[in-house]
Order: C-alpha cells, then structure tokens, then sequence
DNA sequence: TTGTATGCGTTATCAC
DNA sequence: GTGATAACGCATACAA
C-alpha cells in the first residue's frame, strides 16, 4: 500500500494532473466520463488527495475550533454534539479546546490557531466584561469567532445565546409564587456574562414584587467543592434563606448536600431551582426544578451561523444574534408543598 | 494588519529564511542572539508561521482525533477532557468525532481522515467484533490508533480499557451477597466488546455461586428510552429479577423510572448496581450503587500512549495493552436493608 | 473540456 | 552559525 501522489496517479490515467485535481475538486468542467474513470482507477490504487496539500494551496482546513469552559457539565458537551452535527453535513471537522475558566488558556488558545489550523471558532468566554481585548485584536475576516452561552457583552461578534434574563427571571418569580421572601442567588461569577444577566433578571423579580435585593443573598461561589460547601453551609446557617436559584448546575447539587448535612428539608424549608440540562435531575430526592437551556440546540445554531458565513465567503454587515428560549421545569424542589 | 510571510521577514531582518525557520523550529544551531533578535521582530510584526505549510512540508499537523460513541455519556466527556489535557501539553490539538454507536459513521470518519488532517487515532469502537475489518486495513506506521473503552477483540493495536470482568464479576458478587437470587444482566449490545466482557464477569459470578444463567435475565436492550422502557416493564413484571446489573448508565436510569412507575421499591424488592461515572447518583432515591472507571485516566493514559508513539516516531514491536482499575462504590440501590 | 505553468509558505539538505 | 535551493502535493489562471 504505498503512498501515490496526483502526479502519478494522473500518470497512469494518462491525464494531467489539473484533470486527475478536478475530479475531486467536483469541479464544474470536465467530462463526466472522465471523471468516472478517474474516480474509479483512483479507488483502485488507495489514492486520496492529500489535505496538508490542499490546505496550504487553499488556505483552509475545514475544520474548526470550539472553546469551552468545562467538559464536565453536560451542557457544553450537547452543545459539542450539536456543533459537531452540524458540522459533519457540510463535511467540517471540529476540535475541541477547553479552557477551564481560565482566561490566560482562552488566550494560549487563539493564539495557537493563528496563522492557519482552523477556519473558524465557535467560543463560550471565559472572562468578564473588561476581558476582550485579545478578541478585538483579532481580525474576523481572517477568522471568523461566532460566541455562544458565554459571551463578552462589549464585543461586537456574532452570538447565540439563551434568554438568560427572562428565564432567570421567571425562575424567581415562580419561588416567590410559591412563597420565598428570601431568595438566595448562587453564581460562580457575577462579573461573567450569564451570571451577570441572570443576576439582574433575579434582581428586578424581587424588585417587581417589593422586596429587597439584599448582598448578604448573592453568593458568589468558587470552582472548588469543598470550599463551596463551606460557604453555602454559613449561608445556610446564617442568612437563612428560604429559597435558592443556582445559576450553574453544579451548585444546585452542592446545596443538595449541603441541606443533606445540615437536615435543611427541600423543598419544606428551602426551595430550589437551577440551570441544568441534565436529564436525571429529575430522579434526584427531591426532583429538582430546572432552567433547561437547549443545549444541542445552541451548537446547532452557532455551528450554522459560523459555516453559513465560511461558506458564504464573506462577512456580513452587523454580526447575527441569536436568542434561544430556555425552559422552566417545576419539579418538587420548588414545590409549595412536599 | 497586513498578513506576512517568513521571507518578508527575513527581508525586515536582513536575514535568510532559513535562519528565521530555525528560529522558530527551537533549531539547535542558531546563535541565541539572532533568534532573540528573530522573535522580537516577528513578534513587533506580528509573524507566525503557517500551519498549512509547515503541515505539508512536515507531513504532520500535530492534530489527534478521538472518537467516541456518545458525547452525552458523562464517561466520555471525562475521557476527553483527559485525553485533551495531555494533548495540550504536548502541544496537540485534539478533533472530536461522535458515531452514535453506528459502524458505518466510524467508517467514514476513517475515510475522512485518510491521508492528512491527523497524526493519530484514539477511538473507541462501534462495531461488534467481526467488524474490523476497516481497522485491520489500516497502515498503523502512516496513521497510528490506540483503542480505548471500547475495543475490537480480534484486532492488535494499543489498547486502554477498563477491567470490565473483575468489576463485572465483583458487582455480582456483591448482589449476590446481599441477598440476590435472581439478577437482570442489562445491556445494549451484548456482542459489543464492553458488553460482552461484563456479561462473562456476570455470569462467572452466577456459575461460581451455583446459581444458573437464564436468558431471560440477560436483557439486550435499545438506544431509544421508550423501547427500554416497555422491556423493562415486561422484564420486572413477568420476570421479576431482584436484582439489576446494567451495563451501562442510561439503562440504570431506566430502571429508576420503570421502577418508579410500578411501584418497585429499591432496594427493598429490586438491587441496583450500575457502570455511573456520573458524580450526582449520590443523589438520587435511593443513591446508585456504581462501578466508576477512571474515565479521565482513560483518556490520560490512550492520549499518553498515542502521543508517546507519535513523538518516538517508530512503531513499538507489540501493541500496548493498559488496563485499569475500576471502584465499585457502594450506595444505597444495593443495600441490604433500605 | 483538458493541459501547462506557477505558487501556496514552509522545512530540510547541503554547501559555505 | 548562516544562506541558497529544492521539495512538500495540490489548485488555479491561463492557454489551447
């Protein structure tokens, strides 16, 4: 099984080479017959077009690059399968990067694709407002950025985003419906661009219903677990709230064991509800009240927004936002009784 | 920001391209002070290399794939998250490819990066074990591959699983001895590497206390929820197991709901254990007992495997064989008593 | 519709 | 330690 180029390969067809290239390139002009034969003798031989080649020659891969902030929540990886769906019927390959939260990696990162490897990027940030700076500097002709869920709210780029306001919103309504005076809001960053927006959409729900946006309620949380429990564990004791809205889902879990060690009653004594798109929150003890963003669905859009603009060739005037609706689903955890 | 190239550079430096090549290459050969003086203005125009040439000169784009079954597995995602951190400090880039468990998909990715576009391969397997053909055919010298999770017996390449027998066997045990008599064996595809290996480790188990293997205990069950859900219904209720080892997360799942629908109480009259490295089965009702894998170890040691291979540059005589350990974490769904 | 010639931007080999 | 030159394998402008 060796190695055959075009030249040969064009050789044997007794073609030239530009031929033997546009039957593959599926070009327009050349004979049908042609191409069948081509096609057929290059089948024989193993010979398939070499992509370093290809690339260089066009400047570009197909492939593009999606920046994520964790692999562990579910929601980023059903957002990967939706861009990767759609990625694969128009023949894109999509490599995956994960920053960690870290903005110094978002940073490593665009720069490591400079200068060729991937055509374009689908990113969800990493830092605050004042963080862009490396994404200003880059030139989205070169290399178009499409952001979704996390995005920086002074860049001016394409987005695809869930309506984290309304939701987050609605989300407090509905405990103050269900009778919670003192709302606890759990974010992992009130600086970053979701927590930021589901805060105020947290806060003008309590403002609309007259009660108090109080500091000692907004807790901002760590990455780390053990240091989360402790927190909200003071929270618990101290401030006493009786409902909770978790901005992420992992601290929804943390509040469910923390309320396991200190005999906190969900949803008697406290009331939950948090982002997550995972599906079996709802065999959780008790069932647990979700925001559930359409994750696959958020891949799906930034994934064709993307490729719609690397195929089109050309930037559009004002860059496309995209809002996807998310979900309310009230389970027991937020139930006005047990 | 007009885009520049190596010999615009080295005009700037009065400087030959080679010597600015070297420079970037970490070149042995070149005075310090010149490749200082190189990188200082690169970096002042704002140079970098192109990837698309250096890959066809190279014949190497220093990119891995991974390729797995399902993004919406915990297990997976974790792999990926390890396989991507060890790639990152190896300085790879890592392509992430889904096949929804079906052969055909994982063929044509095979096709798709055939001559180019990777280095090397980690994948974990679709087919059953007389569908490999596509990998036998493949020159591991030009496109090395390491199989992980889910691999093809009759097939010789570097492999990293889990030990699915001793952990398989070792559940059993544990049902058995909480008082079992009757287990359910449930999972998707019982030719499938993974599920075949359990199902042994199952069925020694059985054998070794002197209880039979019936067939109608070993439950092959589909992808979609709603089809399971109906054989696990006619499962419970006319089989009636008191027992479950399923194979596979989303069919302990399963179990949960179908459970919950005729009133089955776990662990009372139904003992669960199920393969989970799903992080909140603590918190369901009854918490899950699980065999966790080390997923991101997983991934860690076949990106370690591949990568090594790919920096010594020459095929190792025999194929590595990793297998590691895997934790049952014993919870509530097997209790003897609730 | 096909062939010819050139260049994509590097890296590697060989001189100096 | 540095420079000149030849690939790497393909895609396209242009000619036929």
């Amino acid at each position: 099984m060796t190695k055959i180029d075009i030249i040969q390969l064009a050789k044997v067809l007794n073609l030239s080479k530009s031929t033997v290239s546009r039957a593959f390139m599926g070009s327009s002009d050349i004979k049908p017959e042609t191409r069948a034969r081509i096609l057929k003798v290059a089948e024989e031989l193993n010979y398939r077009p070499n992509h370093y080649a290809s690339n260089l020659r066009k400047q570009k891969s197909k492939i593009i690059a999606v920046v994520v902030p964790e692999l562990g929540n579910n929601f980023f990886s059903q957002i990967i399968r939706g861009v990767e769906r759609v990625a694969k019927a128009k023949d894109y390959h999509v490599l995956v990067y994960t920053t960690d939260g870290d903005i110094q990696k978002e940073k490593d990162f665009l720069n490591s694709i400079s200068n060729g490897r991937v055509d374009g990027v689908l990113m969800s940030v990493s830092g605050a407002a004042g963080d862009s700076a490396h994404l200003k500097n880059i030139d989205v002709n070169r290399l178009p950025i499409v952001l979704f869920d996390r995005t920086y709210a002074d860049v001016n780029l394409p987005k695809v985003v869930t309506d984290d306001y309304e939701s987050s919103y609605t989300a407090t309504q509905h405990l103050l419906e269900n009778g919670c005076k003192r709302i606890a809001y759990l974010v992992v960053n009130k600086e970053h661009s979701i927590g930021k927006t589901r805060l105020q959409g947290y806060q003008d729900a309590l403002k609309k219903n007259g009660l108090p946006v109080l500091d000692e309620l907004i807790v901002d949380c760590a990455h780390a677990y053990a240091e989360n429990a402790t927190r909200m564990e003071s929270l618990f004791r101290e401030v006493k709230p009786d409902g909770v809205l978790a901005s992420v889902e992992r601290l929804a879990f943390s509040t469910y064991y923390v309320c396991q060690a200190l005999n906190i009653r969900i949803p008697e004594d406290l009331k939950v509800v948090a982002y997550s798109s995972l599906e079996i929150v709802q065999l959780l003890n008790p069932s647990l009240t979700t925001i559930t963003q359409p994750a696959e669905a958020v891949g799906e859009a930034a994934a064709t927004l993307l490729l719609d603009r690397l195929i089109a060739g050309e930037e559009p005037e004002e860059p496309q936002h995209v809002i996807l609706p998310s979900n309310l689903l009230i389970r027991k955890s937020s139930a006005l009784e047990a």
